[in-house]
DNA sequence: CGTCTCCTTGAAAGCGTTCAATTACAGTGG
DNA sequence: CCACTGTAATTGAACGCTTTCAAGGAGACG
């Protein structure tokens, strides 16, 4: 442990200049952080490549992991300071933009800015929506599901992130997600080539399992609302 | 069951020219549904006065709070479809708002929005962060502690809110929220005069049964980042 | 005074955690 | 090339917490 700290390599030269608008090349090594929780924002990132994950450290040394960002995929939009600890799950390459909410208070800017909160919104809810799920079959077979649409492909699905980071994100412990994996692969669910190269299997009893019959990587499409019954 | 579905009354007169601005008055009942997810999201909505909670109804029956909503709170923040239902917990009166994104692309609309998606992301994160403690005592001893914070009283605080309501926000069951609030009041940590009337007699007490020593309902004070020991 | 809703409490079962040990694999140096 | 080392993953067994099942009690309302 209490290795490297921070590798950046800034691939544009000017400092002030150009990163409003495009945005400035940063690349972070594989482990290492990009940001610390309570750190002051100055910076909003957009993931070119790798895998990137943000966590909270709470007082008794538990790690609560909020999100992971794929390519496309932004996360530190804040108004003052970072809420929470961003970290390389592999060597990743950003793009990262000024994080000042009115500071240059053009029409595109605002508009952006808005788009930009949309998506950090929609990474919030995709944290809730896998924790709302009671038990750890509920919630890995929710989590595979999400990461085999996030990541695109659809038999074959990567999981760079250790047994570690997903327990810390489905607020289990390793151990049992190991056991659920393992399980699902003895039930036919999954394939599991490597510890970290996953084919799903039976999409629909994952989805069975997952208690929800949509994945909820996109907006629309949610079961019939339950019109009745409503006071409780 | 199966009751009242939704009691709105319109304040104001004029149905399209005035709310943009200044927002138009809806009275809801005790109960009632305000929308449900999967509707059309044609506006979003501030508490003028009394609680709202959101919620979302997963495919196995099973129901999951997202928030609960107090006076200047707003909810019902979406780019098309809303995520979550919303319902009345107690009688409420709302403003609401036109839910456009670049509907009418003025300064102030893009401002306002952007200023709107922060309080909606706080509201997802405070979400999370609940979510994120282990123990049924962690969890329920944090929510006591936000809702302290977020109604204002510090000693006498109100829950109007159901224990069921409590626990499909702590995803829990009623049973252990009831059991552990009990466990508080024979501890001392709190005085339960009814119960939806809580007195917090030890603060401190209470924060460390959270995990947490800050409440996050600000943004900054958020405990040192372990700068070391960051890859993993 | 009955009914309805909500809250509380007891007992047993289920499931995830904890403690503990083993295996697999990549990197390193002999 | 192979033992050595450290990290990650897996698996077993026992414990403990939460859920589940079940019943009783407290208010509100007609």
């Amino acid at each position: 442990m209490g290795w490297g700290y921070l590798l950046i390599t800034l691939y544009s030269r000017d400092s002030d200049s150009d990163q409003r608008s495009s945005g400035q090349l940063v690349s972070v090594a594989k482990g290492s952080a990009i940001y610390h929780q309570g750190d002051e924002a100055g910076f909003w990132y957009e993931v070119v490549s790798g895998i990137v994950r943000t966590c909270r450290f709470l007082s008794d040394g538990h790690r609560q992991l909020t999100g992971f960002f794929y390519s496309d995929d932004v996360f530190g939009v804040e108004a003052s300071a970072y809420h929470e600890s961003a970290e390389a799950v592999t060597n990743v390459l950003l793009r990262r933009f000024t994080n000042r909410a009115a500071d240059d208070d053009s029409d595109s800017e605002a508009d952006a800015r808005g788009r930009v909160l949309e998506k950090a919104l929609e990474s919030a809810r995709r944290c809730i929506f896998l924790f709302g799920h009671r038990t750890a079959a509920n919630r890995v077979a929710a989590f595979l599901i999400i990461q085999a649409e996030r990541s695109g492909a659809q038999s074959g699905l990567q999981l760079p992130m250790t047994r570690s980071d997903i327990a810390d994100y489905l607020n289990l412990t390793l151990h049992t997600v190991s056991r659920t994996i393992a399980d699902f692969a003895r039930k036919r669910l999954i394939a599991l080539d490597s510890p970290q190269h996953v084919r799903i299997l039976d999409l629909d009893g994952l989805r069975a399992l997952s208690g929800e019959p949509d994945g909820d990587s996109g907006s629309d499409a949610y079961p019939a609302s339950p019109r009745e019954g409503v006071g409780l």
